[in-house]
DNA sequence: GTTCTTATTGAGATTGAATCTCAAATGAGA
DNA sequence: TCTCATTTGAGATTCAATCTCAATAAGAAC
């Protein structure tokens, strides 16, 4: 987390009248400073490992207001847990996931963009966002074979 | 339901070893004879509606025994329920939906298939399945003012 | 048709991520 | 420093989905 991010959060905050409180600003450090794809409980417990004092609600909250003021970017890949990345230098992409080992590389494709503005233009959507999500086998778990224990 | 979608059915079953109950062809006529996409608890609703006498557990067993076999799909636009419609003439699709009225267009689109195999490829992933979700608004949304109530 | 075995059903309990509640604590403007 | 609305933490609650287990029913064997 550099320090023109934290003014860009304490921003955020001075002009929703919300409060600079030591847990969000720890939350907001944690969220920028890894590339994962995380859960809010994995984010909890990565805060808890680095010994801050923060409760699991105040993780969740303030991941709600990340996201509500484009701080971070969520994902759902369908196991019913958000998963949240930092939103830094906020350039589209999409996701590659594996199905065996969770990992998840983003891939960036303008020629889609292109073809998805023409298939809401067909239908009369007024595009707002879109979900693209791209389920294999990384190249490790292709070449490893499943254990039978 | 065509009688011979119900033999398809009939012969899951059999290869399986699960037992035909009444419950199940209900639950598989609900989901065939309907175009839209449905959460499990709708269709538990229209079948009781239907004076069919079943629990929801049967019904969210059933999705599962037909999502398992390839006789419905399922897709997660993010509000953690799924939505099943049938898979009879299964012929590969995407999705448009409206994020306030919450209608679900199907679309084809061949090209997106060919870039997606292209960028699996780039990073050596082995392409299983994909999500590909269009969010915005239908025609009808953007022409109707939105609520002040 | 009757019997027998095993799978299935239904009702309610349980799970787990996320949200809500509310008393106590704390930012931050005056 | 004072004040007060906001925020926090701990636990309760929500809700879709899954699990448990006794009662029921499918369907194979005869």
């Amino acid at each position: 987390m550099t320090d023109s991010e934290l003014e860009k959060f304490k921003k955020v905050l001075k002009d929703e009248n919300l409060k600079l409180t030591p847990q969000r600003v720890e939350v907001f450090r944690e969220v920028c400073n890894s590339d994962e794809h995380r859960e809010a409980e994995e984010i909890y417990l990565a805060l808890r490992k680095r010994d801050i004092n923060i409760s699991r609600s105040t993780v969740y909250r303030t991941m709600d207001i990340l996201y509500k003021y484009d701080l971070v970017q969520r994902m759902d890949i369908g196991d019913g847990k958000w998963r949240y990345e930092h939103w830094l230098n906020c350039h589209q992409h999409d996701h590659l996931i594996c199905i065996r080992c969770g990992t998840i590389v983003e891939f960036i494709n303008t020629q889609i963009e292109g073809i998805q503005k023409d298939v809401a233009e067909k239908f009369n959507y007024q595009l707002v966002r879109h979900v693209h999500q791209l389920f294999g086998l990384c190249k490790q778990c292709q070449d490893t074979p499943v254990s039978v224990k």
